[in-house]
DNA sequence: CACCTTATGACACTCTGTGTCATTATGTAA
DNA sequence: TTACATAATGACACAGAGTGTCATAAGGTG
């Protein structure tokens, strides 16, 4: 259900020839370059050898060149809160759920240190930094389902996905700004803050 | 400390003619009347019969129209951060440190009808409510310097306040969307998510 | 080969946010 | 009253983000 959009299946038409990941990597080495105010999406389509107007039919913001390689990391969380609740609940109850899905988040990561990049060329930006709570949404949104679902008041569930994902944005932050080749155990000490309120 | 720079103390000069609360007050009438994203800065800056320039003087963004407004909670908060050690702390600890700084903040509000509007504004706006980290930043440092003064270690300390930051915000916006008079409620309810991690 | 679908980019536009600079208004000091 | 200093004001110009329209190109399918 996640990919209900994934790919249209197109039978016919012209087939892209625009690589958005590459695209991306692209825009990414010219941000650590030039830095992210000087680069505009102008530079990165001339130097993507596309048009201005191209580039903003893949990527929907500036901000998106640098969020959107977190869509994978959302979906495999997605995907973990999802499967928690059908395979019967383990031990730790709903704060051992929030800790599976953030960690599966982390395992779907391909490459680490690009990651790490992006991660600190946001917390160098306070308008990329901002931009988590768009980027994230989905993700807030899945795990209200998922709290909501395990039984949590409506109220409550909210305030606790809240905290849930600053919390965890603040792990990769950290992690980000460390040498450690592991984000688990940052994700882990994050999420020690949260509680499930009592009488809930 | 709060006010190193609140007012220069101007000795000699022209005295400023714009009355910015005024100012602010008008774009969010005209955010109300047509739309957040229909009202140029231009248009405010017409109806309130000065130029775009001056108007760019007293807000450094549009966003800040909006968000300018949360300041005084946010010092307010801050204050109480400030106070909580001196006067030797009261049981409850560190949580209960945060929940007072959130309800002074709370009764730092003049006129709650207002920043219910606000707020309501922010919440129909994404990329208002992504302002909230920056607008935001400087009670997340509050918050920060108080846990690790109250003994927290800086991992945990940045965990705690980057998830009470997300936690109290959503009680806001909870409130917001409420016909309650009363923030506090929700605050009180939003916190009991949060604890500290033990073997702090 | 005809057709169809879709990618592509040229053009023009609005709006945000910034920088520069001359002007104006108002205080203080001589 | 007359400088004079200070700061507000706004006119002008500019870069860049993001959007809409539309003609064209390019590759598939029948």
């Amino acid at each position: 259900m996640l990919s209900e959009d994934a790919k249209p299946a197109r039978t016919s038409g012209r087939p892209a020839t625009i690589d958005p990941e590459a695209v991306a990597g692209l825009a990414l080495q010219l941000f650590a370059e030039n830095g992210y105010e000087n680069t505009s999406m102008e530079d990165i389509a001339r130097e993507a050898g596309i048009g201005r107007k191209s580039l903003y039919r893949y990527f929907a913001s500036k901000a998106d060149l640098v969020w959107g390689g977190s869509e994978p990391v959302v979906e495999a969380s997605a995907l973990a809160f999802g499967s928690f609740h059908r395979e019967g609940k383990p031990d730790g109850g709903v704060l051992a759920g929030l800790r599976e899905a953030a960690i599966a988040g982390a395992a779907a990561i391909p490459d680490l240190s690009v990651t790490r990049g992006r991660l600190r060329l946001i917390a160098e930006h306070p308008e990329l930094t901002s931009h988590s709570y768009e980027s994230l949404s989905f993700q807030r949104e899945r795990a209200l389902v998922f709290l909501t679902d395990s039984g949590l008041p409506i109220s409550s569930a909210r305030f606790l996905s809240a905290a849930y994902l600053a919390a965890t944005f603040e792990a990769w932050m950290q992690w980000a700004a460390s040498p450690d080749p592991d984000p688990v155990p940052y994700l882990v000490a994050a999420l020690e803050v949260l509680q499930v309120p009592r009488g809930s």
